[in-house]
DNA sequence: GTTAACCTATCTAGTGATAGGTAGGTAGCA
DNA sequence: TGCTACCTACCTATCACTAGATAGGTTAAC
């Protein structure tokens, strides 16, 4: 091998692990949990499925990676939310936007949303991360509608995310995104 | 075989198919439509996996059975609440609470909510019958929020589906019935 | 009324494909 | 030398699915 060709690898090939966790996630938030194989995501990496195995043991290993990775990405997207808007209305209205941009420019639904779909057929320390996830977003919601003055700012924040949830399964299903658009416009009405 | 008991089975002794898809959709929509397998419903049963094929050769053609069961009972739902309700608050009210009972007496999520979560995993003739009773869904709820005379009513319907939909899931997979709670109350206030 | 033909719903016993997973080896690097 | 990240080669379990047989019921011809 080239040194240049070494030296490319070592600074700008993506590691296996992220990129196995990468591939594993945009095919489960198509297909959901049980319709993605080591073999499928082995495939598209160009290595062998037993190579998987190296990085994450079982699916169950990979599974629960992949649903803390995306709870925790989101989270540090919450955080800076919060530290980039000042105002609840604005905060919401970014919240929103990162599942617009999601749903719309990589067409993939949130990864929760569909894993919470199948929760019962799901290890339980996967159906564990989606239940801190849905948990951490919806206490995120209901503090900027305590901020805002709502009363039941934890209804609003429970409606708020399944609303949002619920328009992604259905604008993907139905490949209409004026779906999501009618959920979002509803959300960020309610906050005039 | 005696007489009267072979009268029972003829006359309540249910029907092999018509067990087939109870099983089946009680499963689905508990864990999606992959996790399920011929095995699995046989077990359940009592018979063995090969008897299903006699009636479903395909899991495509169970797949599709089911959906389109599934479509059709809820159609004729919603031609009773037509037919028993005479204004559009009743009716979507009434709309709600199939849900409702459906969620909180057996536990399940509506099973178009489920699969459409898979949309991109699932054979086409299933994923069809999911965008068919979405469609459905949101007409009939069009025509009672024009009913309504609210503006937009596409809009009132696209968002209510929706929201009634991330609620079952969020619901169900957080084991908490307080998150469907809050969007029917919701959709309900919005009503007045 | 008997018999032959057919239908229904299940069985046994398999198929090939694929699933997740393992054991042991190896090339390249620190 | 030991570690990383992969490999080959395999395993067992399970998947959807099929072929062929069978028991029992129904229909219809004689």
């Amino acid at each position: 091998m080239l040194k240049a060709a070494k030296h490319r690898k070592m600074i700008s090939v993506m590691d296996s692990a992220t990129q196995i966790l990468d591939i594993a996630e945009r095919r489960m938030r198509q297909t959901g949990y049980n319709a993605v194989s080591y073999r499928d995501i082995a495939a598209e990496m160009g290595i062998k499925s037993a190579s998987l195995h190296y990085h994450f043991p079982k699916k169950e290993d990979l599974g629960a990676a992949l649903t803390q990775r995306y709870s925790d990405n989101f989270a540090g997207a919450l955080q800076d939310i919060a530290s980039r808007e000042t105002t609840p209305q604005a905060r919401i209205k970014a919240f929103v936007n990162i599942y617009s941009t999601e749903l719309k420019q990589r067409g993939l639904v949130c990864l929760c949303a569909v894993l919470g779909a199948e929760t019962e057929g799901l290890p339980d320390r996967v159906s564990g991360e989606i239940k801190t996830f849905f948990d951490k977003n919806i206490d995120w919601l209901t503090q900027q509608y305590d901020d805002l003055g709502k009363e039941a700012p934890a209804n609003h924040a429970k409606t708020t995310l399944s609303l949002l949830s619920g328009a992604m399964i259905l604008s993907a299903s139905n490949n209409d995104t004026s779906i999501f658009d009618a959920a979002a416009d509803c959300i960020l009405g309610g906050l005039a």
